[in-house]
RNA sequence: GGGAGCAUAGCUCAGUUGGUUUAGAGCGUCUGCCCUACAAGCAGAGGGUCGGGGGUUCGACUCCCUCUGCUCCCACCA
């Protein structure tokens, strides 16, 4: 088989891609073979593939290939999440552009436009997940809202509503006036903005009945304006919400403003009389010490209003504008109104002063533009407490690993720290909530049925007292539907069908999963719902491992983001320089939980090792057994000492698998192949020019480049499939994915110890030539001491191009040490005696401050005590190898003298 | 405000219960090489008082305290 000169990726990757496909490689069913089992994090259906996800999907590929050569029966489920507020939200964008707006649309028309969306962008992303190699089962390929997904979810939902742990409440909920739906507290992300703290006068509105009386004690301030009127300053960020303000409050223990006890105030401009409460919450040393009270929009103002029995005013409508019960900017957006009423705040000089404030302002994670608004409303919640008591066990006990572990901290806060999780959104686009609500009288609570189905829903309907005769018409399904995550919570049990049907063979067969690979930002959201899920509904852990991963960051560790468009698009860099070689470049930089700082150099360093296979496999290719030739002694040992060499690699790969340190792994097995076989192993069995190689050697070789190419495959898949499929006829259905992972043999430690130190003996006299001045084609004369492993010599001798003995240098030699024993090399009428002297001495002087250091060492009697035997022995031999280096060096220096 | 983590070569990071010749790797840098596998390469070299200070110990990059500087997470201070 002619091969191109250069690798040529592109030309390759689809090639083997499709083959695999075809060949059902990917594919996994249930069989005698112990499972292993990775879900996908469901990519956003209609997103894009960016280079978070090319980090998190090479992890799961290396994770699974590995697997599947190890004697697994590997299953990497695939599919995508609906991600509903998202979604939604490019629908409405695009409906926008089209000029309909969404709330002219019924639900029925929305949802057709939306599914539209859906099928035109949806699985984009999993197309481009193949590019990479992603060996996924696509036969599996699932979406969040397909069929059995949703039949999941609703049979989750009515059980848990049974189980009473789902119930509807009026509570202070985090509104997102843009998607106007609600969110959960894990969907809002506070950001620190520069905003301002206005200070608003209130009047005291009772004095003609009640005078102020100010009580004189130390620290009593009162306020009052030229006209002897008396007032307090409230100091806000939201000037904005004084509409609905039904009290100020202030601490009863405050002597700044005890005169206000009992009073009543004017708010500003609104001219409503507000009474002035007390309350130990308000914090003495803010601003006045006075705070404004406005329970419909601020959580602890709610619960300030709950306790004192304050009105509730909501002065917004959904879409964050000032609603009829403002009685004011009535239409107007909230933001417009804080700064216009400042300005009318001011002009009735009604506006102390504004200061400069810095605060967090909440915003949804989907919507970094709109500030969310706390608001009252009611909606479906779930509560935790039960869940959090099944979820902490498993990570706490090791039953599931957190790689890294300092994640398990952070897991465990939270779920000490819970709370009840809402799940209804005001969307359309997500799971429809199965409740049906009854006809109520005005003022009537609000009675509702939650059931599968509509039939089911009335038949439940008909039990309540009252509503015996009622027809299905009269029942009206709930607008709303869920969070994303409560099916995603579901994924690696809906995956299998555990819900719908439970005890299946392959619920049986793959749960629970193995590993999960995901980004720590998601550990709320994601890994400790499933976790919760898992344990409900198969009373065991839905993984073993959870593989946190980092942010992709560029290289001056800014995230990556379309605003500063520092983010390479992934399709762009797997096309210049191949994926195996994107893939390398993501994983080398990558060790579990720290943050990748993405780079192209590391892509072109995976480019780079993907052309040195591709030459190094030209190069074995090019050779001819010749049956003539017999193995050459550096040949046998070269091949004696690689295999022994190759043991001991896979034993440490095999050590970082088992750790999840896969850039270590692939690290180890870069250097395996590049500097170890490369250049070492086949420089020194590569046959001079125009001759034949021997029979034995050549094996060998191909045995080891075998190995090799499994070895990286994980990897690497598609460049080692190209040159697995090159080495030899292989039949239609071979492949190297499904070759056993090359298993650690016992590792010869001697002998690779000798090995090194010819190695070092040939770095020694290249260095002596390039000092000197000397070609490499100008063959040398060395000599060594009897103490250097004498099998390696010849190896010495072809790398280095030395003739070597053993015996005494002569005067004309420059020489250096390797571990012990000594490597002259003859320069005969090139030695600069005075030189070579003044680095020897150079040398002799630091092995003798070495040598103090070790005697003093040894000299220290707590030191002899103390420390273990194997370390004395090691300090005594360290200091018998001196001793011996010194008298080496001694030696030379008497020669050159 | 609470919690977690990080600080080791120019850059990115290893350093696994304290002792493995005087701390390692990859990339970058410098020098010399186009030698029929590979210049996307080969050969060689330089580069660190392990953030500062203190302590424990015979011995500290490693354990403890403290300071400094970053990062992340959580939290209702208007």
């Amino acid at each position: 088989m002619e091969l191109d000169a250069k690798y040529n990726p592109s030309s390759v990757e689809d090639k083997w891609y499709s083959y695999w496909l075809k060949n059902k490689f990917f594919h996994s069913t249930p069989d005698n073979r112990p499972a292993y089992t990775i879900v996908i994090p469901p990519p956003n259906v209609t997103g894009i593939l960016h280079m978070g996800h090319v980090l998190n999907n090479t992890i799961q590929d290396v994770l699974v290939r590995h697997a599947r050569m190890t004697g697994y029966n590997a299953c990497w489920v695939p599919g995508t999440d609906h991600a509903s507020i998202a979604t939604e939200a490019k629908v409405v964008n695009k409906l926008a552009g089209m000029g309909i707006k969404k709330r002219d649309l019924t639900r029925e028309e929305f949802l057709k436009y939306a599914w539209e969306w859906k099928e035109e962008h949806g699985g984009i992303i999993l197309e481009q997940l193949k590019k990479l190699g992603s060996s996924c089962d696509w036969d599996r390929t699932a979406f969040t809202m397909d069929e059995k997904r949703s039949e999941s979810v609703m049979k989750v939902f009515v059980d848990l509503y049974e189980k009473g742990l789902i119930y509807r409440g009026l509570r202070m909920v985090n509104w997102d006036p843009k998607a106007q739906t609600v969110l959960s507290t894990e969907e809002v992300v506070y950001r620190d903005e520069k905003s301002k703290l206005y200070y608003l006068r209130y009047y005291v509105a009772d004095t003609d009945t009640n005078p102020v009386k100010p009580t004189g004690e130390e620290g009593e301030v009162l306020h009052k304006d030229s006209e002897g009127r008396y007032y307090a300053i409230v100091a806000t960020t939201r000037p904005e919400t004084i509409m609905g303000d039904t009290a100020m409050c202030i601490n009863p223990k405050d002597p700044k403003n005890r005169w206000l006890r009992g009073h009543k105030v004017v708010v500003p401009l609104v001219d409503r009389v507000i009474p002035v409460i007390e309350d130990r919450y308000v914090d003495i040393e803010f601003g006045t010490g006075c705070l404004k009270v406005t329970p419909a929009h601020d959580v602890n103002d709610y619960a300030l209003g709950k306790t004192h029995n304050l009105e509730v005013i909501d002065i917004f409508n959904p879409d964050g504008t000032l609603s009829e019960a403002a009685g004011m900017y009535v239409g107007q957006d909230r933001m417009d109104v804080r700064r216009q009423i400042a300005i009318d705040l001011d002009k009735a000089a009604l506006l102390e002063k504004v200061e400069d404030y810095d605060n967090k302002v909440g915003y949804s994670e989907r919507n970094q533009d709109t500030a969310v608004e706390p608001r009252l409303c009611k909606q479906w919640f779930l509560k935790m407490q039960h869940f959090a008591d099944i979820a902490l066990p498993p990570v706490l006990e090791g039953k599931i690993k957190f790689h890294p572990s300092k994640y398990v901290t952070t897991y465990r806060n939270w779920l000490e720290n819970i709370q009840d999780w809402c799940i209804s959104r005001q969307l359309w686009w997500g799971h429809r909530i199965p409740a049906w609500f009854l006809p109520a009288a005005e003022g009537e609570e609000e009675k509702f049925v939650v059931a599968l189905t509509l039939e089911d829903a009335l038949a439940k309907a008909r039990k309540i007292n009252g509503y015996e005769n009622i027809s299905a018409e009269e029942l009206t399904r709930d607008e709303d539907a869920l969070d994303t995550w409560f099916s995603s919570w579901l994924w690696p049990v809906s995956l299998f069908d555990g819900i719908n049907n439970p005890g299946n063979e392959e619920i049986r067969y793959y749960y629970p999963t193995n590993d999960l690979v995901t980004g720590p930002d998601i550990i709320f959201f994601w890994v400790a719902r499933m976790i919760m899920a898992g344990e409900e509904y198969m009373k065991d852990v839905p993984f073993s491992n959870v593989y946190f991963t980092g942010i992709v960051r560029d290289k001056l560790g800014r995230k990556m983001s379309k605003q500063l468009g520092n983010s390479p698009d992934p399709l762009t860099l797997i096309a210049k320089y191949g994926a195996d070689a994107v893939r390398m470049g993501m994983l080398m930089c990558s060790s579990a939980g720290n943050d990748v700082l993405y780079d192209d150099s590391q892509v072109e360093q995976g480019r780079n090792f993907c052309g040195k296979m591709w030459n190094a496999f030209r190069l074995v290719q090019m050779w001819k057994v010749d049956e003539k030739v017999q193995q050459p002694q550096a040949s046998a040992l070269a091949v004696k000492w690689f295999s022994n060499l190759l043991d001991k690699t896979l034993a440490t790969v095999d050590d970082h698998f088992s750790k999840f340190r896969i850039n270590d792994a692939l690290m180890a097995v870069y250097k395996l192949f590049w500097d170890e076989f490369c250049a070492w192993y086949l420089e020194i069995i590569k046959p001079g020019y125009g001759e034949g190689m021997d029979k034995a050697t050549y094996e060998a070789t191909l045995v080891f480049f075998d190995k090799l190419l499994r070895l990286i495959h994980p990897f690497m898949p598609f460049i080692t499939e190209e040159l697995w499929q090159a080495m030899s006829e292989r039949k239609e259905g071979e492949t190297v994915m499904l070759q056993q992972y090359p298993v650690a043999g016992q590792a010869d430690e001697g002998l690779i110890a000798d090995f090194e130190i010819a190695k070092e003996a040939v770095a020694g006299v290249r260095s002596v030539r390039q000092d000197k001045n000397l070609s490499p084609k100008d063959k040398l004369n060395v000599v060594v001491d009897n103490s250097f492993p004498q099998a390696t010599m010849t190896v010495v001798s072809r790398l280095a191009n030395v003739d070597i003995s053993c015996g005494e240098a002569s005067a004309a030699a420059v020489s250096f040490v390797v571990g012990t024993t000594k490597v002259s090399v003859e320069l005969a009428g090139h030695i600069n005696v005075e030189e070579e002297i003044a680095k020897l001495e150079e040398s002799l002087e630091y092995q003798h401050r070495f040598l103090a250091s070790v005697r003093s060492k040894l000299a220290n009697e707590g030191f002899v005590a103390h420390a273990p035997q194997a370390v004395i022995d090691g300090e005594r031999k360290k200091e018998s190898d001196c001793l011996e280096r010194i008298a080496t060096i001694e030696s030379s220096l008497k020669a050159l003298r």
